[in-house]
DNA sequence: TGCGACCCATACGGTCCGTTTCGTTTCAGC
DNA sequence: GCTGAAACGAAACGGACCGTATGGGTCGCA
């Protein structure tokens, strides 16, 4: 990935060099999917993307930001749109396992739910962007309810909260391999429940 | 908690000490209540509890394997059977969360999960502690499958692992204190889903 | 032209890791 | 009894990493 990162980058003056920040952002990248969680230090980081260690804690205050920033540059994943809500639940949470175990998303987000266990930065973070995928998602179940498929007093919010709890589960328990039927399964049971 | 626990506990001759166990297990507790699971190292541990560093080596391989025992240690919670499947579950939820917020199981777990995010040794013994509580809950669900409350071709585990996701990303996002209502209706929502 | 911000490299004191060594204590077998 | 084996706490080890400080070089901008 970002090996041969040119040798000795040098400064390019009185500003922030965004060779630099790339080569720090695709090594931290590498080293967690070479290394794992565990082997994911700010020295390793450094060694990686040939930076010194000052110029990452210039940028990025913690451990934790750098994970942020590296998982919030990954692609995001489009949502279908079927028209049918059990369609686009199961639909969102089989591409999102195989996001997760075909790339490095898996592996980051993964770290970065870890992280927030100790570090309360990440754990903000995380809150943050979980209240934006939660909205996300959120907005599946709203066009479901506008489709007159879900009953109008059906609180969205709460089932994507049920939606995202199982996406996270497996994650954390290397689960992605799941069956797309037992996926599917998951999903009807839920939408059954808040059918109109 | 396990304070002036002899100080200069000696060995008590060709045989493990159970009192260098207690105190080694006490204050791996205490570590993690005090310091958070940031703070939980085996040397902080050892000096909590007295004992040298090779006596934890000795006996537990790994820092999860303490956190594994200590974990195991915790006094079990009882399942409520009001012979309403919703009663049941969210009675399950509330009474968990609220274990998991006044007692120190709480953040054990999830130093645990943490853990077991970078030690498979952790991962193993998380998945195998899993299982059994799957089962368990899927109990629940067999019992009102059992009353005819729930269709007979549901499957019970998946329905244990909604429920077990549910409260797995509360404790991971800092929610154990949710609305017993928001509990309730997200539990409903699924009862509803597998309803006969 | 020179200040200031950026770059990298190096080094520092500190913490924790997992292991080894040491002297001591007591059990178990002879 | 005597002796070997095993467990104990204490101390120390080399190594990794933390977060920070310092220094020398490179450049943009006023």
């Amino acid at each position: 990935m970002g090996e041969l990162a040119a040798p000795g980058r040098k400064s390019i003056g009185a500003k922030r060099n965004p060779e630099s920040a790339d080569a720090i952002l695709e090594a931290a990248e590498a080293v967690l999917v070479e290394a794992g969680y565990s082997g994911f230090s700010i020295e390793a980081v450094a060694r990686r993307a040939r930076a010194g260690k000052p110029t990452i804690y210039r940028w990025w205050p913690s451990k934790a930001a750098l994970l942020i920033e590296v998982y919030q540059r990954q692609k995001r994943l489009e949502t279908p749109d079927t028209g049918k809500l059990e369609e686009d639940l199961a639909g969102f949470l089989v591409n999102l396992f195989a996001h997760w175990r075909d790339t490095s998303s898996g592996n980051v987000f993964r770290s970065l739910i870890a992280e927030a266990q100790s570090d309360k930065a990440a754990a903000a973070a995380l809150a943050d962007y979980s209240k934006g995928r939660r909205s996300h998602t959120g907005q599946i179940i709203e066009r479901a309810k506008a489709r007159g498929e879900v009953a109008a007093d059906i609180d969205a919010g709460i089932v994507a909260d049920l939606i995202a709890s199982y996406a996270w589960r497996h994650l954390l328990t290397n689960r992605l391999d799941e069956d797309e039927a037992t996926i599917r399964t998951a999903v009807r049971y839920v939408v059954r429940g808040i059918a109109a």
